[in-house]
Order: C-alpha cells, then sequence, then structure tokens
DNA sequence: ACAAAAGTGTTGACTTTACACCCATGG
DNA sequence: CCATGGGTGTAAAGTCAACACTTTTGT
C-alpha cells in the first residue's frame, strides 16, 4: 500500500469511550474539556489517538487512564465512527467503548496535561460536546441499555457483589423505567446473568438484603 | 495532533465487507483473491483501504463494486478489528460490515486489477484467508445470525418479495437449525418484519404461496 | 413493638410448542 | 384424480404481568 497516495495518507484512529456511573438514581458520563485544539475548551468524552503498538482496547484503556487516571474498568467496542470531516485536523475513525463504573470508587484526575475539569454529567444535562461525540454518546447509552440485559458489563459497577434491590434502581436509572420488585427479582435471576454469594449486606434498620455477584462468563440467549 | 509523532503516524483503515448469499440451503460468502501483496494469492473478503473522502460505508461499498462489481446491496456496520500486527505493512484498524444478497442477480466480475477468480464459498468450506478475516468472517456470520431475527437484512436478498417457506429455508441454511413450518410461519409473522403484498407466487405445480416483502423500517423490541 | 425495606407465591393472560388435517394448483 | 407442497387450528406447557402479605432487622 503506497501510504503517500493522497486518497488515504495522512489517516488516524481515535479511540473513545463513554464511561457510565450511576449515583442516586442518575445515570452520568464521564466528560473531560480539553486544553488544546481542535475544539480547545469544549467538553468530550475521554478518549485520543490509538498508538501504533496497542490495539484498540488497550488504547482506549490507556487514554481513560491518562485523561482521568481511572483504571480497571471493563470496556466494550460498541461501532466505529467514521464521517469524512468528524475532525477538523485529519482523517481521524474513531472506535467507541462504552463502560461502567462505582465513581465513588475511583480517583479522578481532574487536572491532566491535556485535559482539565474532568466530571461526571447527568445525561439529560450533557453541554455541547467536541468532534462527533454527541453522537457517540448517544449510540453509547443505547449500547449500554443494550448491554445490561445481557452481558456482564454491571460488574464494574459492582465489583464487591450487589442486592437484587440495587440492582432495580440501578436498571430503572440507566432504563429510565420503573419495575415492580416481585417481577424484576424473578426476571433478574432468570437473565442468568448473576448469582447468590450466600452473604447479606450491612445492617440498616431492616431486613438484610442477600448479595448477589455478576457471573465472568455470560453465554448468548437464543431468539429462535 | 502531531502527524509525524512515530507513536501514531502511517495510521489507515480498512474497510471489509462479509457479504453472503444462501444457494439451495448453503450459505455462502463471497470470497476474492488477491493479485499484490501483502498476502498475494490468498482468498480474503472483499475490502480495502478507506479514502480520505468517503464515509465508512461508502468506502466499504465502493470496495466491494470495484471488486466484485457488486452494487446495490445493503450493509451494516458490525465491529471494529484493530490488532496491532493484523497488517503486515502498516498499523491498519479494519471496519467490518456485514450483507448478504442473490448471488443470481449480480453480476459478478471474476476478474479485476487487483483481484482475481472471486467466488461464492460455502460457510464450512472456507480456504485460509489472509490478514484476519478469518476472524472478521466469523464474526460478522455471527451478526449476521443476530440480525435476521432483528433486522430487514434480508431484504436485499428477496428485493422483489419472498414466501414463508422461502425464508424458513433461508432461516435453517443461516441458523443451521430445522424448524416446524407452522411455528415458523407464526414467529415469523409475530417478528414483525415482514408484510403481506397480496400476491402469489408462480405455480409450480402445487398451492401457490403468498408473497411477503421486508418492511423498511424495523422498530426494536424491548427485553425488559 | 414499630418502622423500613426484603423476600415470597398465586392467578389469569399471554406466548410457545407440538402435532394432523385440508387446500390449491399443475400435470 | 393424484402428487406436491402451502396453509391453518388447537390443546398443553411454559412464561409473563399484576398484585398483597409476611419476614428480618435496628431502634
Amino acid at each position: 500500500m503506497d501510504v503517500k497516495n493522497k486518497l488515504y495518507k495522512n489517516q488516524g484512529i481515535h479511540v473513545i469511550t463513554a464511561l457510565f456511573t450511576v449515583e442516586q438514581g442518575v445515570t452520568k458520563v464521564l466528560l473531560i474539556k480539553r486544553k488544546n485544539e481542535p475544539f480547545l475548551g469544549d467538553w468530550v468524552l475521554t478518549g485520543g489517538a490509538l498508538y501504533n503498538n496497542e490495539d484498540l482496547e488497550e488504547g482506549a484503556l490507556r487514554e481513560l487512564e491518562e485523561k482521568t487516571g481511572i483504571t480497571g474498568v471493563e470496556i466494550k467496542q460498541f461501532k466505529a465512527f467514521g464521517k469524512v470531516h468528524r475532525s477538523p485536523i485529519m482523517r481521524m475513525v474513531a472506535v467507541g467503548f462504552v463502560g461502567i463504573i462505582d465513581s465513588k470508587r475511583v480517583n479522578l484526575l481532574r487536572e491532566t496535561k491535556n485535559t482539565s475539569n474532568a466530571d461526571w454529567f447527568p445525561i439529560n444535562k450533557i453541554p455541547p460536546l467536541g468532534f462527533d461525540h454527541e453522537e457517540i454518546l448517544h449510540d453509547a447509552l443505547l449500547e449500554l441499555q443494550k448491554q445490561i440485559v445481557k452481558s456482564n458489563i454491571l460488574k464494574s459497577l459492582f465489583p464487591d457483589g450487589v442486592t437484587i434491590p440495587e440492582l432495580q434502581k440501578t436498571y430503572e436509572a440507566i432504563l429510565n423505567k420503573k419495575f415492580d420488585r416481585r417481577n424484576f427479582r424473578k426476571k433478574m435471576l432468570n437473565l442468568d446473568l448473576i448469582e447468590d454469594t450466600n452473604t447479606s449486606d450491612k445492617f440498616v434498620g431492616h431486613k438484610p438484603a442477600k448479595v448477589y455477584k455478576f457471573k465472568n462468563k455470560i453465554e448468548d440467549k437464543d431468539i429462535f
């Protein structure tokens, strides 16, 4: 391949992560403020240019750590974004990842070399975003909504286990719906995403809830 | 962004399409033989380098046409592939697309400038493929299996309409399962992917089958 | 013993599966 | 009128939705 051919010279790859959390029933996403051109001063999702010596997911995790200090997340690739002018500088294709984590468990660096003011934004109060990150965020949220009912993506949010009532609040926040407690419990157990740990949560003035944990491997269910 | 930084200079994007067909109950995929290095003489999926002036899907369709003469397919992006050494020449990230078409309706160019011997291969008789195309094909088939039960991707295979018995053969070929005729019909109609056309197919020595067509818009179904 | 939230079970509605007969057409 | 494959109905099993009472704990 001829790298000098102007049809495809000067291309690059972005790895972008929409990292979500849920705080008191509110779904939030991590945004950072850019300190460089293009889009200087604009809010964006965490991410940046993929290096030549790393796989896509590695790059997304490195960018996440560099720009926010966050490590130990599980992320899932969900879509590539490649409109011709999505970056004003050169031709960049973005590979989007989604993940979710407990914001209280991470030490968020609010200032780094290239970013400032890293913070969690409620998904219904998102400021204008640079690049095509509004589109990426929109698709990421849809992907998150799909993933929570068929993968163990929420394992990163509850690494030490979770009770069914906690899960219900989380699902209600992410899916923006209310569920019947009894039916939610049955459905959750049927989805086969979690397993019993034979422990109960802390005593808080009422009957303690059983603690479950997300399984490590989830198997796909067939529709046909 | 500094294009000279060796951490991320000389990157490029592949757009790769796994184009399927079904012939007499056998699922096949379109492969071409490379005439250039790298992987000269190897079989690969259709695709190539994305141009700077086209979106991802445009690029995939252009490559498909250039290398096989095929036009008028609907394709769906399903995943990006970005292992560091997936291309031996330079760092390339591939964006994978999947589509399906009736092989009898297309005029397949078996020879082009860069490829030769384009042909349909049964998915259980795939030769060794160049690049990481075996992985891409594997994932593409899984994606196709998902798509046929929840999108109108089969519209490209049956642009003029289809009968339920024909559909059943197609589903059985792609999912590699057998279904009960009566229940298949009910499920198919319930999936809400097709609609009645009030016509019947050709007369072939038995009761003619009703012709349905795939809807243009499909709405997602919720699990919760 | 009371407040607060967790846990559980049943009924009716709906959906899915299994299965057998009749129908329309061409030859 | 027969061979071929298309179309339909029903009963039993299973799943889902709606709904109210009992349990465990801390105070």
